[in-house]
DNA sequence: CTGAAAGCGCTTACAG
DNA sequence: CTGAAAGCGCTTACAG
């Protein structure tokens, strides 16, 4: 292990001026810069980064919190950060908040006291006020990402989302339109909740009636409760919103299995534009979670480098993606 | 920010004392010990990470290194390794190495090299030789899961589980089995390769015709690629072993669409026991990514303790998971 | 069992 | 533009 005390050694100069070469930062002559340069190229010099930490009070890592990576919006978003952070020479620590664990406990309890990042992204961790306490009380920058409890939350506007999904379907001519999702276990996430509220807004608008069906949050899960509602003849309706595109596909494959034609006797519609929507014919609302992702890195380190100057968020966009899960009730 | 200091001044004893109290390493008495633990416990004294780094040398992170997190696999194992890492109270570094992305080059090129974790976990990275060498030059332990070129792999044994699935379908009476995966773009990882391996030696030693279809590692790639070669009836196969559940599940959608009739003109297995196995009823062998995750911070953490002693890894069994997609050919 | 002192490897005012 | 010195906040021999 070669110290920066080598690379000065070689190039003649002392550690200050080798660090300010080597960091960028100060005056160092272009001359001086080079020699430095190229003694720390030719000594392999890598600087101890605890060292640089505990000088310079900045750890070059951004924690990320999102309550697991499984589901395919948050393995993508997690992806986008990666790739944003790699770009700018940080690293990533991870914190899997799954709800109801003790893992989630003790990360809010320790974890996260023992700031080891200059900065944090959250991801749909819907905090409990204590959860958002500890989060404040760190006093770092910290970026949400569709997650309750933030102020500028980086997030389509998801009421509005529901809205747009549910007007497709009542411009095609559906009136018995249904929302699957939320509400599983008894629990909302801000996110399901939002999109219910768009779905419920339009049909009362519209003079429909709003019916929900709860739902995980997951493919199987959105499998298992259309199989469930749309066993009933007499109760099928001839629409669904569902909150995700995984439970939308969940429900096409229960729908098939039943012999109800998509979109024939049943429309669907998601929100995602997922990884499978494509190969289901799903329309849907297109986000970009990647995108979410690299952005929140890119606000995290305005923030970082000035934290007073407040940085607007742009928010994301969704983009309704016509395919042929939905069209005109039969009849 | 109390240091430690202020818990030392508190308790009345040095900062030696209150670090071996605190660290529990080194003789205190049980009084002092209890004085400085309340001291801290007031002052609500949380240590800088970054100054017992460089003090002790450990960073009390490990580093995980896998080719993204969006395989079902690889979420798993992740989900895995966090779990016991925040078990242990150890941070997880996180570097996604997608391959042929620029982030691989410059994670193995840069950041590995900072050192920033006491130890590695690689997941799945099938290494070139150069990765393989900064890899070792870190001269920290290293544990690997279904990667190719460590020694000591935590992984199930792929050519037997591959085996194990073709002596499935041909006991059921399949002589035209196919495998599908691998190859995709022209490369193989070591698993498909072992898996494609472990099938062709079953189908020579029944004196049946080995026979591939390249296919990419997940269930669009599946649907696609099984949507071409189950499209022409003279050449269709009756069984297919399939190189993971995703694969299997895409060629058991794409089947459906196509009417082939699901295990009664197609048989369809698979590996792994993803979480849409049960829904699709897909006959597999299953293994645990979760607990393979948790093993390898276990051997971690014992070649951490002592890096000396030789741990030896216990490997993984698959487990067959006999459903509905398979049954002997139809005729 | 405890404390004084050195040291981990950098960065950062400060003086020149 | 450069260097000497202090300091970041701990841990760890070492002496007692």
């Amino acid at each position: 292990m070669k110290g920066i005390a080598d690379v000065a050694r070689l190039a003649g100069v002392s550690k200050s001026t080798a660090s300010r070469a080597l960091t960028g930062t100060g005056y160092v002559s272009d001359e001086t810069r080079l020699r430095v340069a190229t003694a720390a190229r030719s000594v392999g010099y890598v600087p101890s980064a605890s060292a640089v930490s505990l000088a310079s009070g900045r750890t070059s890592t951004v924690g990320v919190i999102m309550p697991g990576v499984t589901g395919w919006f948050f393995a993508e978003v997690l992806e986008g950060i990666q790739e944003s952070l790699l770009e700018a020479g940080l690293d990533l620590a991870l914190y899997d908040a799954r709800v109801g664990t003790r893992g989630r406990d003790r990360i809010f309890d320790d974890f996260l006291a023992r700031q080891r990042f200059d900065g944090l992204i959250a991801v749909g961790i819907d905090p409990e006020d204590r959860e958002l306490e500890r989060i404040y009380a760190l006093n770092r920058p910290v970026v949400s990402i569709a997650s309750g409890g933030f102020p500028d939350d980086i997030a389509i506007d998801d009421v509005d989302v529901a809205r747009r999904a549910t007007e497709h379907l009542i411009g095609l001519g559906h009136h018995h339109i249904l929302f699957l999702g939320g509400g599983d276990g008894g629990r909302w996430s801000h996110v399901e909740r939002h999109r219910f509220e768009g779905y419920q807004a339009t049909m009362d608008a519209a003079g429909a009636r709003a019916e929900h069906a709860q739902c995980g949050e997951s493919l199987p899960a959105g499998y298992a409760a259309a199989a469930d509602l749309l066993s009933d003849l007499r109760t099928r309706p001839t629409g669904i919103v569902a909150v995700s595109d995984e439970v939308a596909i969940g429900a096409i494959i229960a729908a098939r299995r039943l012999g109800i034609g998509v979109p024939h006797d049943l429309s669907v519609i998601g929100v995602d534009d997922h990884e499978y929507a494509e190969m289901f014919s799903l329309t849907t609302l297109a986000q970009d979670p990647r995108a979410q992702g690299a952005l929140a890195v890119e606000v995290l380190l305005e923030r970082l480098a000035d934290p007073d100057a407040p940085v607007p968020v742009v928010a994301p966009q969704a983009r309704l993606i016509v395919r042929n899960s939905t069209a005109a009730p039969a009849g």
